[in-house]
DNA sequence: TCCATGTTTCCGGCTACCCGGATACATGGA
DNA sequence: TCCATGTATCCGGGTAGCCGGAAACATGGA
């Protein structure tokens, strides 16, 4: 059995965390949340590049995020782990409250 | 009422999520956890540089993840949410499975 | 086999991030 | 007021990340 070191143990959480830590890649995490979706489909959907899309698709696709299948010319994807979601949910609602403490920028986040 | 765009509290989100993607500071971060400490405790502890523990406590102090009180000399920080550990624990947790399911590497990170 | 559709990769370039030693700054006690 | 302790910032420099147009690559139907 191969293991790692703790420090390539914390290594790889972190860039569990980065893979969900750029603002498209949210984006496209969320909209993934709501259904399959292709790559197109999500670069219309996200007002975003194809190329910007497939891009960011590779990466949360290397870290484990989103599966992919074919379906023709066109390649699906789709979350992998709902506790994604959810970890993203939890960081939101803590920017939440933050926010609420700070009284200001409430409406929108919440 | 002061408001955000939908973009502006996309980058927000997403800069929440940056806070806790670096390796350093999810350990900063899970050490304060445990209780709070000092910056020099912290470099210790972690065995890191003292110039870039405070450097990474700056930015999780802009980002509101913790708090900070003058002791003397020394300034303690503590977290401001635990929800924070949480949603690490979620995302760890979703790595732990993924190496799981790739049948290597099990031990140290679960 | 040729083409339409859809996807990935390449490219040049810019920006943001991270590092750690050294220096400057704050604090409270002698 | 001077000093010890602890903290924040400065600095130079390297690295990684992000961008979007263009070109190359897959796929399945005509």
């Amino acid at each position: 059995m191969q293991t790692v070191t703790y420090q390539e143990a914390q290594l790889l959480h972190s860039q569990c965390c980065q893979a969900i830590s750029d603002p498209t890649r949210i984006c496209i995490v969320y909209a993934l949340n709501e259904c399959e979706r292709n790559v197109t489909e999500l670069a219309e959907y996200l007002q975003t590049p194809q190329s910007t899309v497939s891009r960011h698709l590779k990466e949360l696709l290397n870290r484990g995020m989103v599966h992919s299948r074919r379906d023709g010319p066109a390649v699906i994807y789709s979350l992998t782990d709902d506790r994604i979601i959810q970890a993203l949910d939890t960081m939101r609602a803590v920017l939440a409250d933050l926010l609420r403490t700070r009284a200001q920028w409430v409406d929108i986040v919440s």
